[in-house]
DNA sequence: CTGAAAGCGCTTACAG
DNA sequence: CTGAAAGCGCTTACAG
C-alpha cells in the first residue's frame, strides 16, 4: 500500500524531484520554474492523487501542523462544544487536534504533555489543572506557541481566553438581590483556581455593593475530587442545615445539575421554595421546568478567538501576550422570581 | 530547541546509533548486547530524557500509533462520552487520537478521512454517514484496520461495535404498551442508516407482538439536516395535529430533547399527559421533572470493544470480522406511568 | 557482541 | 530555469 511519492512524479515528469517539491509547494513562481513544466507537473499530482506525507515533511521542517488540546473533561458539555469548534477552527488553518482530558488532575495534564511533546505538537491550547505552573514555564522557556484556556496561572504571564467570571458572577448575585432574594448561597469547590475565586470574587462584590449580608455559613465548597454521590449529598446536607436559604448561585455547570438532583430529591420545588442560578448554560437547564436561570459562556468567541490567538504564534513569532477575555451573559429563566419585596 | 537524539546518546555512550536503537527498543538480549552497554544506554537515555521522535519512527517504519476517530458530532452527549473512554483505552496501547465531526454529512466525512489518511493514521474508527460505501470499501480493500460505531454498511463486512438497536426499541414500545397506552407515536429521522431502521423495525415488531396499532399518521420523521427550531416546530405540528396520542417514543437523544422542549411550550404535562420515552440517556432525561424512561446505551462496552477490535486488528493481522452487538438498557422513569387498563 | 550504511519521503541551501 | 546532494531521526538487513 505504498503511496505515491515525490520521486514518483518527478519520474513521470522528467524532472528532479526538487522541482516537484517546488511546484507542488506554490514557489513555482519563486523558484521561476517555467509554466510548463510547472503545469505537467500539477496535472501529474493531480492524477495521481498525490497526498505529501506529512511525517517526512514534519521530520524535515519540525512543524506537524498539529495541535494539543487539553481540556478539563471532554465529556462535559462546555469542554466538548469548545472542542468541536476548535477543531473546526483548527482545520480552516490546516491543522489537526489532538486532545485529551485532565480531570483537573496534575499526574494527568503532565503525561499529556508528555504524549504531546513526544508528538511534535505545533502548538498547544491548555486548560491547566492546580500546580501545573513548572510545566507551563517550561513551554513558555521553550517558545512552544501555547494559549491557556477556561483559567490561567497568575504568577505566568501566559496568552489565555477566558470568561469574565467575576462579571458573570457579579450579575447573577446582582439579579437575585435585586429580585428580592436576601439568603443567597453560594456552591462552589475547593478549588483555588483563579476561575474559581473570581466567581467567587464577583458574587461577594456584589453582595457588598447591595450591602447584603453573606455570612460564611452560607459558602459550600465541594472538593472537585468528590464523587458524583458525594457532592449530591454535601450538598443535600447543607441545604437541609440552612433551611433558611432562598436562593443558591452554582459556580459550575455540574454542581448546578447536582443542585438539580438535590432538589428533585429532597421534594424542593425550584422557582418556588428556592430560585437558583448556575454558571454555563446546559441542556438540563434551558429544558428544565422551570427554565433554569444561567450565566453563559460565549463559547463560540472562545474557540474562535483560541485558535486566532494560537495561529498569531505559529505564522509570526509574535511575542507579544493575548490575554482575550469575553463576556458573560445572564441567561433569565424561571428558576428565579420576582419577589414581593423585591427592590426593581 | 533540539531534543536530544539517538545520536547524542551514542556519541555519549561511546557506541553505534544501531546499538542504542537496539537496547531502546527492547531487543537488547535478541540482539545479545552485553549487560554492560545496556544498562549504560538505559541510564544515559533516562538522564538525557530521551524521546523517540514519533515522525521519524513512523517514516522509517511506516506506523504513527495514532488512530482516526471519525463521530458525528463530538459535541452529542453520547459521541463525547464515547470519545472519552476510547482516548483512555487507546492511550493505554500507547495509542493517540485524531478526532473530526461529520455531522452526518458525506462531504465532511470524505474530508475527514482524507486528512486522516493524509496523517498516515493505523487505523479507524468510524461513524460511517449515507453513502460512504464507496470510502469504506476502499479502506477495507487497502486492509486499513478499521471499526465502525453506532451504525454499519449492510453492503459492506466490516467490523463493527454497535447497540442492539431493535432490542432497545422492541423494550421500550412493548413496556409502553404493558403500561396500558395504545396511541403511541414514534419520532424518528428521515435517516434510511441501519440503525434508524432497526429501532424502527424493534418498535414495529413489539407493536404487532402485542397485537397494538400503529397507524401510518403515527410516524413522524424529521430531516436530520433540518435546524433545532425546524425540528422543534415540526415535532409540535405532529403533536398538535394528533392530539388522541398517549404515548411518543423518541429514536435519538436529541430528537428527545427536542420533545422535552415541545411538549413545554404547548404546556402538554409529561407523565400525566402524555407518556415519553428516549433512546440514549441524558443528564437531562434524568434529572427533568419528571425524569425520562430511556433506552441507554452502555457507552463503556462501546469504547471499549471499539478498541479491543482495533487493537486486535492492528496487533496481528486478524482477518477475522468482529460483530459487536452490545445489550441496550431500560432505564424506567417516571415520564411513563401505568395506566388503568394496563395488563400488568 | 557490535557497527557502517541504506533508506523512509520530504525540503532547501548550494551550484550552475 | 533546473538539479544533485545533504540531512531531518529513526530502524534494520547485512556484515563481521
Amino acid at each position: 500500500m505504498k503511496g505515491i511519492s515525490i520521486k514518483d512524479i518527478a519520474k513521470q515528469a522528467g524532472v528532479s524531484p526538487t522541482t516537484v517539491s517546488f511546484v507542488l509547494n506554490g514557489k513555482a513562481k519563486e523558484k521561476r520554474i517555467s509554466d510548463q513544466v510547472s503545469k505537467k507537473i500539477m496535472k501529474l499530482a493531480a492524477k495521481l492523487k498525490y497526498k505529501p506525507n506529512q511525517l517526512a515533511r514534519g521530520l524535515r521542517t519540525g512543524k506537524t501542523k498539529t495541535i494539543g488540546l487539553i481540556v478539563e473533561d471532554i465529556a462535559n458539555n462546555f469542554f466538548a462544544n469548545v472542542a468541536k469548534i476548535v477543531e473546526e477552527e483548527a482545520d480552516k488553518f490546516g491543522y489537526k487536534v489532538l486532545y485529551g482530558s485532565t480531570e483537573d488532575n496534575l499526574i494527568k495534564a503532565r503525561g499529556l504533555l508528555e504524549v504531546l511533546e513526544y508528538r511534535q505538537v505545533d502548538g498547544y491550547i491548555i486548560t491547566p489543572t492546580p500546580n501545573l505552573d513548572k510545566e507551563i514555564e517550561m513551554l513558555k522557556h521553550a517558545r512552544k506557541p501555547m494559549v491557556l484556556m477556561d483559567r490561567y496561572l497568575p504568577q505566568i504571564p501566559t496568552n489565555y481566553v477566558m470568561v469574565n467570571n467575576f462579571q458573570g458572577a457579579y450579575d447573577a448575585a446582582e439579579y437575585l438581590l435585586k429580585l428580592g432574594y436576601g439568603k443567597i448561597a453560594l456552591v462552589t469547590t475547593t478549588s483555588e483556581q483563579i476561575q474559581m475565586k473570581e466567581r467567587l470574587n464577583g458574587f461577594t462584590a456584589a453582595m457588598k455593593a447591595h450591602r447584603a449580608t453573606f455570612p460564611r455559613k452560607f459558602l459550600k465548597k465541594i472538593p472537585f475530587a468528590a464523587t458524583k454521590d458525594e457532592a449530591v449529598s454535601q450538598i443535600k446536607t447543607f441545604i437541609e442545615t440552612n433551611p433558611d436559604l432562598d436562593a443558591i448561585f452554582f459556580s459550575t455547570n455540574y454542581l448546578g445539575v447536582y443542585g438539580i438532583e438535590c432538589f428533585k430529591d429532597l421534594g424542593i420545588k425550584i422557582g418556588d421554595d428556592i430560585a437558583m442560578v448556575s454558571f454555563d448554560d446546559h441542556d438540563l437547564f434551558r429544558l428544565h421546568t422551570p427554565g433554569i436561570t444561567c450565566v453563559a459562556q460565549p463559547i463560540h468567541d472562545i474557540a474562535r478567538n483560541l485558535i486566532q490567538v494560537l495561529m498569531a504564534e505559529l505564522n509570526q513569532n509574535s511575542h507579544q501576550i493575548n490575554q482575550v477575555v469575553l463576556p458573560a451573559t445572564l441567561i433569565k429563566r424561571e428558576s428565579c422570581k420576582k419577589r414581593k419585596n423585591a427592590a426593581v
